[in-house]
DNA sequence: CGGCATCCGATCGGATACTG
DNA sequence: CAGTATCCGATCGGATGCCG
């Protein structure tokens, strides 16, 4: 049998964080949980994906320990879904994509949504990433640098 | 026809960017351009994907402005492909997911590859994200950031 | 509303053979 | 070595209907 080639026994941890992944719509979803979204409808209207395929992608984030499922905390019958530590831990990575998003596939001026939490409606920092030693990055330095989150 | 769902044309820019890096395969190639991989023999045994899956993505990268082909160093008469600056500003990209891969999916003590460049064999730099104004960061703040490289 | 089951066309991608 | 061409099973994912 032909399977789909897996990456969660590589080497490298870009690789394993890919797989874990799994596809585009989970990362898409975990963009939506970091906007506010909590709820399965939430997730649905906002993403326009099947509703199977979001169950299949809502059920595998649980199984990968990104997302947890909750009791809804309106006291309503139904499931919440909302970021573990782990899924938390993704937040550079959509923020990294955004950026390179904002960066390329924009005219300057147009406009572009998610810019801010929707639910805190908090406005945008600034942040600066640079050398532990103080010293700022060459744009052309491919060396793999460790990035911490103090 | 049932097309798959695009999202360049989203308001978003993280779907925006979700889907010009188009799948995996792509995101692991870049990775390998950052780790030294310029040949198609050298991404090919580095990612053991098939040859004409290989072949289609470097021409979609290619395409898409993330890649260059540029005549073999060497003289020899072949192709290589190297990130252009559009390709190298996916350095965030890469090194978030390495992070959160390293962060989970790695006993303490395991090793794992790649941490630095295959070429230039640098040692590898720590980096800090911190807010512009100085305040570390709320590892439970979901709000968007913005994250710049100075 | 939140989900599951099913169908089915579209796409993905591994294997292989072939070319220069 | 660097691809291209073709085949074909596996998977993806949109649409739809059903149910509590």
């Amino acid at each position: 049998m032909v399977t789909r080639k897996r990456f969660d026994d590589s080497d490298c941890p870009v690789a394993r964080s890919v797989d874990a992944i799994g596809d585009w719509w989970s990362l898409l979803i975990v963009r939506d949980a970091f906007d506010g979204s909590r709820r399965f409808g939430e997730f649905q209207r906002s993403l326009g994906v099947a509703k199977n395929i979001l169950s299949a992608r809502l059920r595998a984030l649980v199984a990968g320990g990104v997302l947890e499922s909750v009791p809804a905390s309106d006291g309503s019958a139904y499931r919440e879904y909302v970021l573990t530590p782990k899924g938390k831990a993704l937040f550079p990575v959509i923020v990294a994509l955004r950026q390179w998003g904002e960066q390329h596939f924009y005219a300057p001026g147009e406009p572009h949504s998610r810019l801010v939490d929707s639910r805190k409606e908090q406005p945008l920092r600034m942040l600066e990433v640079r050398s532990a030693d103080g010293r700022p990055l060459d744009p052309d330095d491919t060396t793999v640098h460790k990035v911490t989150t103090p």
